[in-house]
RNA sequence: GGUGAUGUAGCUCAGACGGUUAGAGCGACGGAUUCAUAACCCGUAGGUCGGCAGUUCGAUUCUGCCCAUCACCA
C-alpha cells in the first residue's frame, strides 16, 4: 500500500517577522517533504504538507493595541508577510492557513469536548494577580518585583535571573504590572484544567514516548531521554495538571460552556495543525477521518524545535488520544541556529530576517543548500558559519555541480546544434551514482540530509574528473574526434542530469531551471533510472547559479544591524512560540513605561560602594555561574564574595584587578559559604548582547576609597 | 540548581562494538590546465580527537570528575 503522509512545521507566532531560526526548521520541512513528493506513486501515494500562523494570546492583544489596530487585522497583515517570506524560500506548503480560523476553533471546541467527556477536564479556583488600571489578569510574565529570596528589583513572576530562586507570582514582594505599572490584586477566577496527571495520561505517555513504531520510534533517542526527565520514575507521577484556560480580556476562542474564559494559545496551537489539514480536506476534498482517526493507516509527522518538545511530546499526544484521535507518528525536533558561533544578535547583525536575505538579492537556495549540508537527524545546534557559506556554495553549489553543465553545454550547441548523441551507461561514473542511489534516498527519508549532500557532492566530483580525463577542449580543436566530442559533451550533462535529480528536493527551483534547459519534464525520483536518448535537443544555456560575493553578506549584516535601532518596539523578538513571546512582550512593555521613577540622593548615598582589590579568586566547585573572590578593602579588611561572573572570567587573570564592590550589603549564605557584598558589573538585561563586564576604576584608586 | 546534548585539523563536519599510519570538504601551499562567470584536475602541509584521573596489555573511542557551549525544567 503506497503510503499516505501529513507533515506539519511548527506555527510561528503572528507577531514577529520569520527569520534565519525559523528557515531551518521550515527548510529541513520542505526538503523532506518534496522528497516525498517525488518518490513514485506505488510508493507515496500522498503527502501534504501544512501549516498556519499561531495566532492567539496576550502578546498579540497588546501588540495591535499598541498599534492601535485589532488582533484581526494584525494577525492578517503578518500572514501576508509570512506568506511571502516562506514562498521566497520555496517553503511548498499545501496549506498556510491561521489558528484564528472556523476549523482550527471547531477543532478545539471537539477536543476540549472529548477531554471534557473522558473526564479529564477540572475547573478549580485559583488565586491570580490582576491589574486594575489594565482590567486584565496578568500572566506570570506580566508581573514584575522582588524576589522574595535574594531581593532582587525587576525579576519576573515565575523566577529570579538574579538567584536562579523559582517562586510563584504570589511570592513576589513590591509586584507591579509589567503593563501598566500598576500595583496588582490578588484576585480569584476559575481556570480549567487538563488533568495530566491522571492515572491513564501518566501510563499512556509511558508508552507513547518510547513507541518504537512501524515508521521508526516516536522520537529520537535524546528527545526520549528528555520525555523520560519530565516523566520521572514508573509510579512517580511527576506530571502536573495543565493549566488551559485565560480570564478575558483574551485574544482567541472563547469555552463554549464557560462565559468570559478563553483556551490558552497553546492549546489551540498544535490543533492548528487539525485545523489547517481540515482546511485542506474541504479545498482538495480529501477525508480528514480517514487521517484522524484513532486507528489511521496513514502517518503524521511534526517537525519542531527542541524547545517545544514538551508541548509535541506530552500535551498534544495526550489530548489527542484521550479524545479519540490518532496520535503522530513521530516527532522530529531539531536544534537551534548559531551564526557564527554565537546566538543570532541583533547588535552584531547577526539576527537576520528571511525578507531582508531576499531583499538584498541573495539565492534562497545557497541558504537551503547550507542548511541541507548541515543537518542531521538529531537536536544538535546548527551553526551558520558566514565565511563558510560563502566558501561552501561557491565551491560545491558553483565550482563543482553547475560548472558540469556549464563546461559542457556549449559544445553540444555549437557544434552539434543542441543534439545529443547516445550517453554511455557504463561510464564509471554514471555507473558509481546508480550504486548510491538508494542510499541517498534512504539518507533524505532518515533526515541525515548533510550525509546526502555529502554523497551527491562525491558523486559531482567525480563527474568533473570524468570531464577532466576527456578533456573535450582538446578533442574540439583536432579535426576527425567530433564523435568523441559529442560523446563526452553528452555524457556530462547525463551525469549532470542525474546530479540534479538527486539535488532537486533541496534545490527545487534551480532543478526545474536544469529541467528547462534540458528540455525536459519537471523531475521526479524515478528518472535517475533514465538517460537522455540519443537525439534529444536541448535549449542553449543559461548560467544556473552566480557565486556569493562576500560584499552581499557584509551588506546583509549591516541591513539587519540598522534595522533594530530606530525602534525596540518593533523589533521582532528572537523567539518565536507564544511562551517566550509572553516574556518578550513583558520585557517591552517594560521598556515602554519608560525610566523607574527617581531616587534622592540620600538614596543613592545609603550604598556604600569602595574600591576594592581582587586579592584572590578562585572556581567554585559545583557553581555554574560563581567564581570566589576574596577583596581587599585596604583599611576595611577584606571580603569574601561570590560574583556570578564565570561566565565571562578566568578567575587567575582577576587576581590584581580593582574593582567596585557594595560594601554595606547584607551579609548573605550561599551554599558555598557567606558572601559579604557585591562587585559590580554591566550586562545587557535582555541578553540580546552577551557578556558581562566587570568595573574598573581609572590608575591612582586605592582599594577601600569610596565611590560616590 | 537539576536534566539532556555537544566539545575531533585554520573553518564546517564525518568516524571509531577500545587495537598497526584519526578522515572529508573548504581554506593554505605547490604543480598541471584553460572547455567553463579563475571554475576544474593532481599533489603537499596541518590534529598529544576540551582537561585530569580510572578501567585495560592497549583509550581519542568505556567510566568518573572538572572546564566550556547549547537547550529544557524548576
Amino acid at each position: 500500500m503506497p503510503r499516505k503522509i501529513l507533515v506539519t512545521s511548527a506555527l510561528p507566532y503572528a507577531n514577529g517577522a520569520i527569520h534565519l531560526g525559523h528557515l531551518v526548521e521550515y527548510i529541513q520541512t520542505d526538503i523532506w517533504v518534496r522528497f516525498q513528493k517525488m518518490r513514485p506513486a506505488t510508493e507515496v501515494g500522498e503527502c501534504w504538507y501544512v501549516c498556519a500562523d499561531d495566532t492567539h494570546g496576550t502578546p498579540i492583544m497588546l501588540r495591535a493595541e499598541k498599534e492601535g489596530i485589532t488582533p484581526e487585522a494584525l494577525i492578517e497583515r503578518v500572514h501576508g508577510e509570512h506568506s511571502r517570506d516562506f514562498a521566497g524560500f520555496h517553503i511548498g506548503f499545501d496549506n498556510y492557513h491561521t489558528t484564528h480560523s472556523p476549523e482550527t476553533r471547531a477543532c478545539a471546541e471537539d477536543i476540549y469536548g472529548r477531554l471534557k467527556a473522558a473526564g479529564l477536564i477540572e475547573v478549580r479556583t485559583i488565586e491570580q494577580y490582576y491589574d486594575p488600571v489594565k482590567q486584565m489578569f496578568l500572566p506570570d510574565r506580566f508581573i514584575k518585583g522582588e524576589c522574595p529570596k535574594c531581593g532582587a528589583a525587576d525579576q519576573y513572576g515565575d523566577n529570579c535571573e538574579s538567584c536562579g530562586a523559582a517562586y510563584t507570582p504570589n511570592e513576589l514582594k513590591n509586584p507591579y504590572s509589567a503593563v501598566s505599572g500598576a500595583k496588582p490584586e490578588l484576585r480569584n477566577s476559575d481556570h480549567y484544567f487538563f488533568r495530566l496527571s491522571d492515572p491513564k495520561c501518566q501510563a499512556f505517555l509511558r508508552r507513547w514516548t518510547r513507541e518504537p513504531g512501524v515508521h521508526g520510534n516516536t522520537l529520537q533517542p535524546e528527545a526520549a531521554n528528555k520525555m523520560q526527565e519530565w516523566l520521572g520514575e514508573e509510579g512517580e507521577n511527576k506530571l502536573t495538571d495543565w493549566d488551559i484556560s485565560r480570564d478575558a480580556p483574551y485574544f482567541g476562542f472563547e469555552i463554549p460552556d464557560a462565559p468570559g474564559k478563553y483556551f490558552y494559545v497553546w492549546l489551540d496551537a498544535p490543533i492548528g495543525y487539525m485545523g489547517s489539514f481540515r482546511n485542506l480536506c474541504e479545498k482538495r476534498g480529501l477525508d480528514f477521518d480517514e487521517w484522524f482517526k484513532p486507528d489511521s493507516t496513514t502517518e503524521l509527522y511534526h517537525f519542531i524545535g527542541k524547545d517545544i518538545l514538551y508541548f509535541h511530546a506530552l500535551f498534544w499526544p495526550a489530548e489527542l488520544e484521550h479524545a479519540g484521535y490518532r496520535t503522530p507518528t513521530r516527532v522530529f525536533a531539531h536544534g537551534f541556529l548559531t551564526v557564527d558561533g554565537a546566538k543570532m544578535s541583533k547588535s552584531r547583525g547577526t539576527f537576520i530576517t528571511a525578507e531582508s536575505y531576499l531583499r538584498q538579492g541573495l539565492n534562497p537556495e545557497w541558504l537551503r543548500y547550507y542548511f541541507a549540508a548541515k543537518l542531521t537527524d538529531t537536536m544538535e545546534d546548527l551553526d551558520l558559519n558566514l565565511d563558510d557559506f560563502i566558501a561552501r556554495v561557491n565551491s560545491d553549489l558553483v565550482g563543482k555541480y553547475v560548472n558540469i553543465a556549464s563546461r559542457s553545454a556549449g559544445f553540444i550547441t555549437k557544434r552539434f546544434n543542441g543534439q545529443l548523441t547516445a550517453c554511455d551507461d557504463t561510464l564509471p561514473a554514471l555507473r558509481a551514482i546508480a550504486e548510491r542511489r538508494a542510499t541517498i534516498a534512504g539518507l533524505y527519508e532518515a533526515r541525515e540530509f548533510g550525509k546526502a549532500v555529502r554523497e551527491i557532492m562525491a558523486l559531482t566530483d567525480l563527474a568533473n574528473q570524468y570531464v577532466d580525463s576527456v578533456k573535450p577542449w582538446e578533442l574540439a580543436k583536432q579535426e576527425g574526434r567530433e564523435a568523441e566530442l559529442h560523446a563526452a559533451c553528452t555524457n556530462a550533462l547525463n551525469l549532470f542530469r542525474q546530479l540534479t535529480i538527486l539535488l532537486k528536493p533541496v534545490l527545487p527551483a534551480l532543478a526545474d531551471q536544469v529541467a528547462a534547459f534540458l528540455n525536459v519534464a519537471p523531475f521526479v525520483w524515478a528518472d535517475g533510472a533514465d538517460l537522455l536518448a540519443a537525439g534529444h535537443a536541448i535549449r542553449p544555456y543559461a548560467h544556473l547559479m552566480t557565486r556569493v560575493d562576500k560584499k552581499q553578506i557584509d551588506a546583509l549584516v549591516e541591513a539587519n544591524r540598522a534595522s533594530l535601532a530606530p525602534a525596540a518596539t518593533t523589533a521582532p523578538a528572537p523567539q518565536r512560540h507564544a511562551e517566550h513571546q509572553e516574556k518578550a512582550a513583558a520585557a517591552s512593555a517594560q521598556a515602554a513605561m519608560g525610566d523607574a521613577p527617581h531616587i534622592a540622593i540620600d538614596d543613592f548615598m545609603k550604598i556604600d560602594l569602595r574600591i576594592a582589590r581582587i586579592a584572590e579568586a578562585a572556581h567554585v566547585e559545583g557553581a555554574d555561574k560563581l567564581v570566589r573572590l576574596r577583596l581587599d578593602l585596604g583599611p576595611l579588611g577584606t571580603r569574601q564574595v561570590f560574583a556570578g561572573i564565570k561566565a565571562a572570567y578566568d578567575p587567575a587573570r582577576l587576581v590584581g584587578r580593582l574593582t567596585v564592590m557594595v560594601a554595606n550589603l547584607a551579609p548573605r549564605k550561599m551554599k558555598f559559604g557567606m558572601s559579604e557584598g557585591m562587585v559590580l558589573a554591566a550586562s545587557d538585561p535582555d541578553g540580546q548582547t552577551p557578556g558581562i563586564f566587570l568595573l574598573a576604576p581609572d590608575a591612582g584608586a586605592q582599594p577601600g576609597m569610596r565611590v560616590k
